[in-house]
DNA sequence: TCAGGAGGCGCGATTATTCACATAACGGCC
DNA sequence: GGCCGTTATGTGAATAATCGCGCCTCCTGA
């Protein structure tokens, strides 16, 4: 299994067995909740994947909802960076079509936060109201105005957060469910040439939004 | 597999107090199991829900799988009905369409399939690639083709199942996720109006994906 | 030496499932 | 109408597995 850079204490020597072992932990349920969801995982399992026993968990997490609000945590830290990108100057539509690859990209290297948002979505779980907001809230800009070109319709219409939720759904259900049409597509939807056919539909999707003027 | 229809007894009347114990214990189940998926459902829940104690479950289904397979019998048999409609005519962009606004609005009415749907994409669970299989080949005609206007080019192309792909993730995940935007968007998501607006923006985005060229 | 981490043990709750048993509705028979 | 057996449907109790979690012991390495 793939593992990212961690890092909660920025002087952590990363050979102690000890930050080991929680960043494996971390690894482990990481992935199944990603899979299962909060209730259907078990700490046993979680443990089995890490090669200990279930109790020593509770030597690095206080219990399960702590190791999952840490999972989220580390997964957050990851994927707010675009959105943090994008606000932290003017929206023009570039800087859009650039937040918007990022993300996609960001989901094809780790389809864990999109299948535990999508978890979320669908049972609910500890901290989802807060999870959803801190995830979602830094899309949502009434005041963003995408300057530039044709495209200056989102803020007025109020039809931006419509297309905000379009793309994200799109991104995030192709992770979770594009698996499953693997024998349909013909190729493997992780592969680099469906993540290029991806992105340019995508990016042909958005365009078709951004020009779209509701008809109701 | 077994039949998934209940039970030993081949006449049943509809109306007798016995099928209406097991539509009721179906009507239970599909909305459990779509809300917290198969195994974390458990049969207790369904029996509180129906006001039965959960032994009395296994009078009308061998078992927790029987029950779960009975459920997605009876949501595909409806949601399946617009891909026969389609598959038993010719292919032309109108009948697409009319094909298209049929599956949004079935999956308005009741969500349940969609996230029965995604629950198995994330998890597996029983039958999954049966259920799979069932729900999306119908949508993959190789043969197909659009006939008329400008629209021809999916069947030339591959793309077909990407176009496909793409509506399904999109319809679905909009049942799926739109609660949790509710506040983003202002309106109530599974309202008239906001079906209104989702309808004629998958049109655009149908539109769009007809009419994309693959630039890689 | 000593603290941190691993694990054995076990409690209490919940799970799917089975079993023995109660009840009610039914049809046929006298 | 009264009787009976069958069948459909409900129940509580019991079983075996699994769960989260805490307690307490032991090992190891610096």
């Amino acid at each position: 299994m793939s593992k990212p850079t961690l890092t909660k204490q920025p002087q952590l020597k990363p050979d102690t067995l000890n930050a080991s072992t929680a960043v494996r932990i971390l690894d482990a349920a990481e992935s199944l909740f990603a899979q299962r969801g909060y209730s259907a995982t078990s700490l046993g399992d979680v443990a089995d994947q890490v090669g200990i026993r279930s109790p020593s968990l509770y030597n690095h997490f206080r219990n399960k909802e702590a190791l999952y609000g840490a999972v989220l945590e580390r997964l957050l830290d990851d994927f707010l960076q675009p959105s943090e990108e994008l606000n932290s100057g003017p929206v023009t539509a570039d800087r859009v079509f650039e937040w918007a690859e990022a993300i996609v990209r960001k989901h094809h290297v780790n389809p864990n936060l999109a299948r535990l948002l999508q978890h979320a979505a669908l049972s609910g779980g500890p901290q989802v109201n807060e999870l959803i907001d801190r995830f979602f809230r830094p899309m949502f800009r009434p005041d963003a105005r995408i300057e530039g070109e044709d495209i200056t319709l989102l803020g007025d219409s109020g039809l931006q957060p419509w297309a905000v939720m379009a793309f994200n759904n799109l991104v995030m259900s192709y992770v979770t469910m594009a698996p499953m049409y693997r024998d349909f597509l013909g190729q493997d939807p992780y592969g680099e040439e469906a993540l290029q056919k991806q992105l340019s539909l995508i990016k042909t999707l958005l365009q078709a939004v951004f020009e779209y003027r509701g008809s109701n």
